[in-house]
DNA sequence: ATGTTATTATACTAATTGGTTCCTAACTAA
DNA sequence: TTAGTTAGGAACCAATTAGTATAATAACAT
């Protein structure tokens, strides 16, 4: 019973990640929001609640939307560890040569003032937890981390996963495309090339 | 002629500064702005004149404060390369260690909202690529890089800077101090030991 | 002493913030 | 058809935003 919803959840919540993926948390006003989500104030409300309610299940569908993806793909035994990781690096270079220079909603949220909400932290480090594990899972497939040590491999993992924040904050920074194709060259040699 | 300013001016811009590099610009309104700089909302505008001018003094402080000293030290020959680039990533862990969850201000700004102001943009970009270049400087000192070819050097450089910009956006984030640790290692690794 | 300027504190914008309320229209189930 | 429920939209809210203007006072040079 009762009148039905005329928008759908999820397609509003994306057009809202895509605001706060460009502007930030404290950057896009409700008037934006309500701008890019073409639903009226009164409908967020009884749908989401409130703002950072509607950030939360923005960083939600990020993560179903991106995060969840980019795990899937690292473990996916069907091709070489070399080469899913090496998607990764490439995919976010390639964002940037799409014309996307927001950089990552995950790596933003990280170094803004929302993430000083504890909640709003928790699902950030969760994500970007997820995202080391998945990884290391990729470097284990890996002709020269595959043979070492798990301590060594999850450290490697730790690395790349700090190579890839500052890879997407960079891109947001600004940083010439071939800059960052060559920094993002650089990681990957790192597990494509003999190594150290 | 004329009454004293009570206040030093680069005192306040420090607190101003600082408060900026805990809740970023859009974070810190002007009453936090005045608790932090002890000083009054008209004293605050016949000084700076605005919010974002005073957000441009205080990257420029940033700069005169940590920026230029890390590029003098990367380029102080009378330590060794690896020594000096090391001391950049190991500070940066060190200023976690000494509670400072921060990061950098300049990469908080990077992945801001605030980016999208062009002006701010040009300060931010402007004292990564001299940081950049300081690495690639550190880089020609070491056994590995130096004797390379000076593209491959830059490329490397490039590779520092985001590893450096990583790290302190991880370090914001929450992560633990020894996966921090770990992940600067792991940096440290590439110019330290033998290398490809 | 005089003129100048900086200080403080307070009051004031005008716009914007996130959030509520309320009425009406639209839909469903009985 | 009607009763119950909910969406939509607009008006409204109090608080906060950055910024201006005010006053009286205080410190300096001349």
């Amino acid at each position: 019973m009762a009148r039905p919803r005329e928008f759908n959840i999820e397609v509003v919540t994306e057009k809202a990640m895509n605001a706060f993926w460009a502007h930030g948390y404290n950057g896009t006003s409700l008037p934006d929001l309500l701008e890019a989500m073409e639903i009226t104030r009164g409908s967020l409300y009884k749908a989401f609640g409130s703002k950072k309610s509607l950030f939360i299940q923005s960083l939600g569908l990020y993560d179903s939307r991106y995060v969840k993806p980019a795990e899937t793909m690292l473990q996916d035994a069907s091709i070489s560890g070399e080469q899913r990781l090496e998607e990764v690096f490439i995919g976010a270079v390639a964002a940037v040569e799409n014309g996307d220079r927001r950089g990552c909603l995950l790596c933003n949220t990280s170094a803004s003032a929302s993430l000083e909400d504890n909640e709003i932290a928790n699902i950030v480090g969760e994500q970007l937890d997820r995202l080391t594990r998945a990884f290391s899972i990729a470097l284990d497939d890996t002709e020269t981390w595959g043979k070492r040590t798990k301590n060594l491999r999850e450290a490697e993992a730790r690395s790349l996963s700090l190579n890839y924040v500052g890879l997407r904050v960079m891109a947001r920074g600004g940083q010439a495309i071939q800059d960052l194709r060559t920094a993002a060259q650089q990681t990957v040699r790192r597990f494509k090339g003999p190594m150290t």
